[in-house]
DNA sequence: GATGAATGAGGCTTCATTCAT
DNA sequence: AATGAATGAAGCCTCATTCAT
């Protein structure tokens, strides 16, 4: 067993290294185009894993490429767990944590932007969209559940689905100004700030409604 | 003179009916798909047009596509019009016009869905982009122009841009509800209506925001 | 018989137009590129004469451009019989007429390289080899009668041999420079002199060769 | 370290045996027609290489027709030097080697002529004329170095310039009546070695001339 | 296992020719 | 007889996937 170990080990170094490489060209191809110009051939070269591997590895391109998202997506959830935690730890008023917050997802959806629109664009694929709407889904979630701790102060009649549609609407013009799934909106910075700062205020004054 | 216009106008409408067996095939493929699945052989069987014909008509599949895109968003610029006059002479009070023209853009892109799908997806390429831009900031202007009427009940410190940003956030969210763009959120008819309401309010809510 | 005579006219006047707009049409895009640049299509376009109608007055392509082929060839006699008539009244000596005679042969090929072109390069057909062929020989004959008039001052031993090759190396060094058949040498206007000048000089010597 | 060579070998050969058939396949098509004869199709069949195959090869038809045109230009040099060689040995007079080297120049372009004429015909492309003009000025250099050997007997007042344009001419006359660019001037095989024989004194005497 | 050469289906486009008007 | 729209065969090229080594 132990040898088998010992001569296994750097066998699996080689494999886990050159299965890294595979996943890494793939994400930087997906991030420097679309999913059409990612290629088996392009994607080998890469990577300096070869064409026959990355069969072995993958029962072909879809599979590969979902595995990338998957990966990217769980970096993200990861993420933006740790900002909805550094966010939890500062105690802001629901005046200051709507505008942060969507600040906070703003930034978030934008560093990933250039990744995320061939994940978008490929939606049609159920699997792809599946994993995608996971992920909408667990942020959703800790977007919600950061808020619901200012529920208090949330006058809306029901304050759970006010929380989930402001995260839905500005999630929407956020990915949309970003140019995910479609073209950017070629507004330069002033106009992202004012977004933000606008998607602030509404989601707040909505969360703050009384009436229905 | 009658009899000229007799003679050829067979060849004429010949003519004219491949062209919309065509455009109308390509648009039927485009509804169930992506620009992906739009293949000349699959125009040409579905049109009953040959291949020939159409190049003689196009100069490759882009152009038909895009001829195909400016048509539907031609129309859809008509029909928004329509939607909109028809708003106009309701003599709605803000409170009313508000939530009523975000369900008329709703309902508008709900019936086209599927098949600005791949417009937005195709968005990658210019020329797909500014002809969607195009009509999207037209669909925009039109939004304005009839909210700015009752520009007296708006006490937002900028009506404009309070506007502008209303339509923007609105029209992204029901997007990316329909899926266009990416995949279809997948939720009820139930979530649909909730949507188009609550972003009724939130948009009222903001442009009756007095404070910055 | 009169009516239908001058009922026709017009219409034999318009049928012969378009025959000579097509040929010409033709030979313009001919003298412009290749055999292969010549497309139906382009020739309708330029000639204004429908697709239809020129496969009224020709079986195919090859066949129209066999007739233009033709019709340069023709005309190409008919000049080259004036050049040789011209030498024919300029009573000069062997020593004279060798370097003139080359001089013009040369000057002919130069002002119809680019019809040549493609009629050479088109040789494989045999049909264009034939007509070819043809106005060669023809070509060939003038040059060889005009020479043989000084028969007495040629003391090669076979005459009609030495003036026939004389004949064919000429050409086929003049029309290899021209680029016929082949690319051009790419020298300037003063290998061009040099080589009519050599070649002058060369066949000069070879007739008057005594010694076999 | 010869296992290694071994493991590899057949990998190798079975790559190697493959381009082989694809080039050797690529010439007798050539051989046999033109260069629009030569189609990807039929070179995948004749060569049982497969179309893909053929593009991870060559970039394209032109690329595989320009490397089939250098392997044969190259052959075609070394075999020229090696008949230059034999000469050199023989000692003979200039006025035995003028004869001999342009039947050796006659029966060279001979043995190729088939497979010169697509070279020649597709000289359009700048490419294929390059390569043409570089094997051209090799064999003219070669017999240029030859001759000039015997520059003392050589009374043409212009040495250089006189050798230089009895190759030139000489290779000229036997290109076209192998019909290389054009057709084969179709006569029998006297006609030939008249031709040879006549341009073998032409050239001689060209080049014992001592007046301008 | 790993390699990368080989495969071939599938997509785009051109253009000579036919044929309805 | 003239027109030019329609046809479709034929050519080029790409790339996911397989398979011999």
């Amino acid at each position: 067993m132990l040898t088998s170990v010992a001569a296994n080990a750097p066998q699996q170094d080689r494999s886990r290294a050159s299965l890294e490489r595979l996943m890494h060209a793939t994400r930087e191809i997906l991030n420097e185009g679309t999913f059409e110009q990612l290629t088996i051939a392009g994607i080998s070269k890469r990577s300096k894993v070869s064409v026959g591997s990355i069969y072995a590895r993958f029962k072909g391109k879809e599979e590969l490429f979902l595995a990338v998202m998957i990966d990217v997506m769980t970096e993200m959830e990861r993420e933006w767990a740790q900002e909805i935690e550094v966010l939890k730890t500062q105690q802001l008023s629901l005046n200051e944590l709507v505008p942060a917050l969507i600040d906070r997802l703003a930034e978030h959806l934008h560093r990933h932007a250039s990744i995320l629109k061939p994940f978008m664009t490929k939606a049609s694929d159920p699997r792809v969209a599946a994993c995608g709407k996971a992920t909408h889904l667990k942020t959703e979630q800790a977007f919600q559940e950061l808020l619901l701790e200012k529920r208090d102060f949330i006058s809306h009649p029901e304050p759970e689905r006010a929380v989930v549609n402001s995260f839905v609407i500005a999630y929407s013009a956020l990915a949309r100004f970003l140019g995910l799934g479609s073209a950017p909106d070629a507004a330069g910075e002033g106009s992202w700030d004012h977004l933000k700062k606008d998607l602030g205020q509404m989601c707040l004054g909505f969360l703050k409604q009384s009436h229905t």
